[in-house]
DNA sequence: CACCACTCCTGCCCGC
DNA sequence: TGCGGGCAGGAGTGGT
């Protein structure tokens, strides 16, 4: 379930290994991820030279000469980096060839996706309508504050909403909201100034704590998928309903917004 | 618009 | 030990 830490410290991890590089070879040994891989993939690729990797929210930017390549981990995706040519594993779905260094992907459930994209990535159809990036500046209270007015929808699916801010999934959205002692179930638009510049702050306490949970095993990522630093990261609330809570002590409780689990402590959160 | 439910898929866990 | 059933979840899509 890689989340935007875990999709960052993957760009960290294969940018410096095949920037500057040029594709010799593509193998799609199974096309059937969210969207066909398309049949020309190879074709496409060939020859072309891998300029940087950049990420927008959870998507990896291939970004070559004459476009760009357009990965998503969905939920069970990863990438790895192989020095040298590895038998493939059943959910080994794709390999891009640096010579005989090796960018592949796994992905067991098959919800990530791999689209050849000309242009600015920008202006691809699954880019254009994102929201903010959590990390960067303009991410801050002032903003969760105006983004909120109007909105009845509860604050959980709120920051799940990527058209709104990007990156937070099921898992750091509970995280944030325990973080800004935050009611799940609050709608978004009577959230005070006080409360929004909170969670702001939260947001970004929790992804940067992952990003350096995810870090401090950066260098053996090289064989990485990016459950490694995920699961190191202890949670206050996700995944421990019925637990006492690391603060209080009281249960947490665990209930369904948006066909969507969410864990919140009722004694911290208001 | 805003909001919600449905859908894709496989690994894992539970109960029998 | 095996098997069926239920659940998990990112996010696009389509309905109200």
């Amino acid at each position: 379930m890689p989340e935007l830490p875990e999709v960052e410290i993957t760009r960290r991890s294969i940018e410096p290994r095949i920037a500057g590089r040029t594709i010799t070879c593509v193998t799609v040994r199974d096309p059937r991820l969210r969207w066909p891989v398309p049949a020309r993939l190879p074709r496409l690729l060939a020859g072309r030279t891998v300029q940087r990797v950049a990420r927008r929210a959870k998507y990896l930017l291939l970004e070559c000469d004459g476009g760009t390549l357009i990965l998503h981990l969905g939920m069970s995706g990863s990438l790895r980096i192989l020095e040298r040519q590895q038998d493939p594993g059943r959910h080994d779905h794709l390999d891009i060839a640096f010579g005989s260094r090796l960018l592949r992907l796994r992905d067991p459930r098959r919800f990530g996706s791999v689209l050849w994209h000309t242009g600015g990535p920008a202006q691809h159809r699954l880019l254009r309508g994102l929201g903010v990036e959590p990390l960067e500046e303009a991410f801050c209270g002032d903003l969760v504050y105006r983004l909120t007015r109007g909105r009845q929808t509860a604050i959980k699916p709120f920051l799940m909403n990527q058209a709104i801010v990007v990156g937070v999934g099921n898992i750091y959205a509970s995280e944030s909201l325990f973080g800004a002692r935050i009611d799940p179930r609050t709608r978004a638009g009577t959230l005070a100034r006080t409360r929004c510049e909170r969670l702001a702050a939260a947001v970004k306490g929790t992804l940067n704590r992952a990003l350096a949970a995810g870090g401090s095993t950066l260098r053996d990522f090289a064989a990485a998928d990016g459950r490694q630093g995920y699961f190191q990261l202890e949670t206050f609330v996700y995944g421990r309903a019925g637990e006492p809570c690391r603060v209080c002590g009281g249960a947490v409780r665990e209930i369904r917004q948006g066909q969507r689990s969410t864990c919140f402590c009722p004694g911290c959160q208001r």
